[in-house]
DNA sequence: TAGTGGTCTAGACCACGTA
DNA sequence: ACGTGGTCTAGACCACTAA
């Protein structure tokens, strides 16, 4: 064989895809109980259930129970995004990494920022420019709350970006994420190399511990960049 | 018990999870193997196998023969997004659906175009306006390879979105997305009510089934729209 | 209430990769 | 070579929920 041949659950997997693909059992269908299958390919039940749990954690099937286990109706695509640190991503690309601090201050989260942060405390103001090949990639503009993070006060962030020392000293448990298409503003658009009003792509970030608010993180990227995935496959 | 306490597995990773958030096995960390965890939590290794199995899908832990467990040095933040079929996307935020066709032809693609097709056979193009209470919400810019899906001809996407139609009549296993931000075209932007030039959130998906094309669509979202996700939680 | 999936167990063997 | 995770098994009991 040329090709790698999946064995086991994963055996088990691809023939169901395969059916599912193949409208043997369109959507909608409910198909047979984990045990009918395990006769039909000869295996334990738990490994029938390894392979369709595999499948209902991609959404392409709906299990209950009692009713059993059908197709989904609307096979929801579940796009898995990858978000890395900012200086893998650009070194993964081939590019060489840099990075400049513009900007450190304490100081007092407006209404907005409040509400994010949940404190109206002052907070680390950090803005910063993370560079491919000498080139702008990205902006990184960072409240950092001084509740959660005291120790971020005797920080720099000269050298070490405010991105990675988190990462590595924080503890978190939950971030929220927001994907968009914004205008490039007067204070941004002059560090990414472009006027004011362009597109660029934005992906905020909120970091929890628990229930106290860690960070709020404003990423800007240049013109150019997008965000690839893959769903199967 | 006010809140609901996990079991089994479940309790097992919550733990796991405490403990790495706790900087008690801190990133980078060989954690203690399956047989010890099993010993001291009093239940069988695969249940110990299934808690980190999960925690490492979720790029929390790195797990190599041999080698052990490790509390991954930098935890990549895993965001899963769902593509949803746009009509239940719009009814889920209460607002009211309605669908417009704006253009059916023919056409053979352009040079781009049968690039991501990998054809250069005529295909159906599709343009189409999504709304949700009367206003422009997406627009849907699609083509259809008609060597793969040749019933799309005898469609006439009047009253059933194309977005719809292909996900209950045509297999596919593999879809590649890209979302970024784009400048408003000078023939969208109208559809949307703003002018060209203005940033728009864009998802491009093509669609394939094995190594045949399916589609090729183009997702403009009027401004304001935000994907929105979680990591952890 | 009965049928289905969800999970656990104890043991076994295998595959991989580090040492 | 050997230790670790990856997987399978046969059986069991439980939890949910549709009928």
């Amino acid at each position: 064989m040329s090709t790698a041949q999946p064995a086991g659950w994963q055996a088990i997997q691809a023939e169901v895809l395969r059916r599912v693909h193949a409208r043997e059992w369109p959507p909608g269908h409910v198909i047979p109980g984990e045990i009918d299958l395990a006769v039909e390919f000869g295996c334990a039940r738990a490994t029938v259930n390894r392979a369709l749990q595999a499948l209902a954690d991609e959404g392409i099937l709906e299990r209950r129970r009692k009713a059993g286990t059908r197709v989904a109706k609307f096979p929801v695509g579940r796009a898995v995004l990858d978000i890395p640190v900012i200086r893998q991503d650009i070194k993964e690309r081939g590019l060489a990494y840099d990075y400049r601090l513009s900007h450190r201050s304490v100081a007092e989260p407006d209404v907005d920022l409040a509400a994010r942060l949940r404190t109206t405390k002052p907070a680390l103001h950090i803005r910063a420019v993370h560079l491919a090949d000498g080139i702008p990639f990205v902006l990184e503009d960072r409240w950092i709350n001084l509740q959660t993070v005291p120790q971020a006060k005797t920080q720099s962030f000269e050298d070490l970006s405010a991105n990675e020392w988190l990462l590595h000293t924080v503890p978190y448990t939950k971030i929220d994420v927001s994907l968009s298409a914004e205008a490039a503003s007067a204070e941004d658009a002059p560090l990414l190399g472009l006027a004011p009003g362009k597109p660029v792509f934005t992906i905020e970030r909120t970091t929890w511990d628990h229930v106290a608010s860690v960070t709020f993180v404003t990423l800007t990227y240049a013109p150019g960049f997008a965000l690839r995935t893959q769903i199967g496959g």
